[in-house]
DNA sequence: GGTTTTGTGATACGAACGTACCACGATGTT
DNA sequence: AACATCGTGGTACGTTCGTATCACAAAACC
């Protein structure tokens, strides 16, 4: 019964499906036939709307960044009506760590891609360069503005501080992914290099 | 023509021949017969040795970790002689950092290896919690006698700096895989950071 | 010296994978 | 009304994978 149907949203729902069959099987093991059956529909339509599983990982790849771009970005809002830019960053930087399920989920998966680019350069290295970069911007304005309010502690460059707490986040993340550190600890360690940053340490972590 | 041979010597060839292999193709793609082929055995070896194709990566994995923690502590060591402590450090965490060959195929693989680990519990988590833990209890202690030494910024915590820096170091490393960040970039972000631990920042990284 | 063990080769098997092909009804177009 | 296109199903094909099986020679053991 083929009834005219939006491409771009069943595309969208397919790799959702994709997604979830990565977070519970990995990225490795999911084939055509899991997104299928996860998604409720036949191998067949799969293919008819992505010709080939490169094209569908891929756009599985797009819609994870653009997703939790879109989290991030709304914690950060929902923190910008409070007192001090540190709230701000602290709110960027604890929602990129591995805490619940969808930001377990997203580092699950993004670090899985980021593997798979190393030998596989037609799976977009620019999604791993372009969204961090944006990241680090954001983050390097969020503290340049907090550096000219007299925040911060003499010393401080914003760009250099910026790309250090990125990958001091993105390293305690996986961390706890991997069990190693529990999200607590991930917390009190950024906690404490956040306090050496900023002058006043009063404002902590939930 | 069986002569006896040295199983744990010839499970070792083995499991380099992976190792090499998985750099060239990402651990995702490694078979049993190209690590055959890379190993210059038959197939039927490389059962032999190894009845599974899982006991083989647990055992490349186990073969990974061991080399990578030689080579760092044997920089650690050769740095031993120096000056400072700081010295230490950084030949610590300089030698986490993927920036020769043989480095980045240990940051590679070792993430390959912790992907998987999400979702096959029987891929040894341990590796991914003894070995960090033993690097960030190296990295306590030789902080903790900087600190006796005086050599350290007031408010410091040898153990949170250690965890910190640690994942920083990781998070530098995974950017640079990923052609995020240049080698001498993310150098210049872990020295910068240093150089708010350290009182002194005379040390520089080369 | 006969027998058991050990190392090695070749090959077969069943499953799963990505992809291609064939068919067909419903919809839109002219 | 005729026809082209779109969405969908089913299924087959060729490959590759991990593993299992059969066979056999060299060595070690008693």
């Amino acid at each position: 019964m083929p009834k005219r149907v939006d491409h771009a949203e069943r595309r969208t729902e397919i790799a959702e499906a994709l997604l979830r069959v990565a977070r519970r099987h990995g990225l490795h093991a999911v084939g055509m036939r899991d997104v299928a059956a996860e998604a409720g529909v036949s191998l067949r339509l799969v293919q008819y709307y992505f010709q080939t599983k490169e094209k569908l990982l891929l756009f599985g790849l797009e819609l994870l960044a653009e997703r939790f771009g879109e989290r991030v970005s709304a914690r950060v809002r929902a923190a910008g009506d409070s007192p001090g830019p540190r709230v701000m960053v602290e709110a960027l930087l604890m929602a990129a760590l591995p805490t619940d399920d969808e930001s377990r989920t997203f580092h699950h998966l993004y670090t899985s891609y980021a593997v798979l680019s190393v030998n596989d350069p037609a799976l977009a290295a620019q999604p791993f360069i372009k969204h961090p970069d944006a990241a680090e911007d954001a983050l390097t304005e969020l503290l340049r503005q907090a550096q000219e309010a007299g925040l911060l502690e003499p010393g401080a460059d914003a760009r250099l501080e910026a790309a250090g707490l990125l990958a001091m986040s993105a390293g305690l993340g996986t961390s706890i992914l991997v069990g190693q550190r529990s999200p607590e600890s991930a917390t009190t360690v950024l906690d404490h290099h956040l306090n050496r940053i900023f002058r006043t340490g009063k404002a902590v972590l939930t």
